[in-house]
DNA sequence: CGAATCTTGTAGCCAAGGCTACATTTCGCA
DNA sequence: TGCGAAATGTAGCCTTGGCTACAAGATTCG
């Protein structure tokens, strides 16, 4: 076997994936805020925020480096690239709009931030802009 | 060591049970809809169906029954118990919620279908209680 | 300037979901 | 009835996110 075989990818993705894109955007997001915050965003601040212990941040963030999303030098903060920045802005615009759109159909303003942490990684694009249409729709009434 | 460290759980919350969580939900879903259809869920269906290989399968069955929320003989299917079933209920009751706010703020069916089931598993019961009142407000009008 | 302290890095282990390979048990049918 | 195919079970490995423990580079300040 020794091309890939796709229901293999299939079952790779299922769970992984999906909780791994996930992983990546909080990370992202994370040093984006912590940068507009202090300048620059330390690997002992992301993991204090992110809840997780200082090694288990440094591996993150080493994957995101390896996909080219930020950049580090040894004892020094950590910086998103322009595709991490982009990325980043995409995050957090699609976090307000999810949340914007809870809040639209009644969703308490804390349990809305709360529970968009966890839907907002699986709003797909087409997903987003229909939340879009219907805030702005709403909006214009 | 000896007591429980709060912020270690936390760690161990945010990723983990998260995915956890939702691996369950979706295989008492799978095996009450299988258990509809066939009057039994066998593990090669179940398998084939969450597009994992069996034994993947094998393994989160026996969770299942760790947890008490299914039986199964050796060799035979595998079926919930009440407090399964009250699960699988409460998860496709969701699920239905949860498609049908999609579609009524216009993501189209097809594609609220795919992304209500990575987001379902993030809808705590406050958000899940809103999104019925709108609905039902809606259907008022 | 040097020591205590704080921040990072590194090594190494665990649990869990996935998979493949191989052993067993059932089942369908000639 | 008996055998081969299909369904399950079991063993064992990989990857990944988490953690602890320990090493080593910054910092701060007396």
């Amino acid at each position: 076997m020794t091309d890939t075989d796709p229901s293999q990818i299939k079952g790779f993705n299922r769970a992984r994936e999906r909780a791994a894109r996930a992983l990546l955007e909080d990370y992202v997001e994370m040093i984006a805020d912590l940068t507009a915050e202090f300048g620059e965003a330390r690997i002992t601040e992301i993991a204090a925020r992110l809840g997780v212990a200082h090694p288990t941040a440094t591996k993150a963030v080493a994957r995101l480096k390896r996909e080219g999303l930020a950049v580090s030098r040894p004892y020094r903060g950590v910086f998103l690239t322009e595709t991490g920045e982009a990325l980043a802005d995409q995050v957090r615009e699609r976090h307000r709009t999810v949340v914007a759109l809870l809040r639209a159909v009644g969703v308490p303003e804390e349990v809305a931030e709360i529970d968009a942490e966890g839907i907002e990684h699986h709003v797909s694009s087409r997903t987003l802009e229909a939340f879009e249409a219907f805030l702005a729709s709403k909006a214009g009434k």
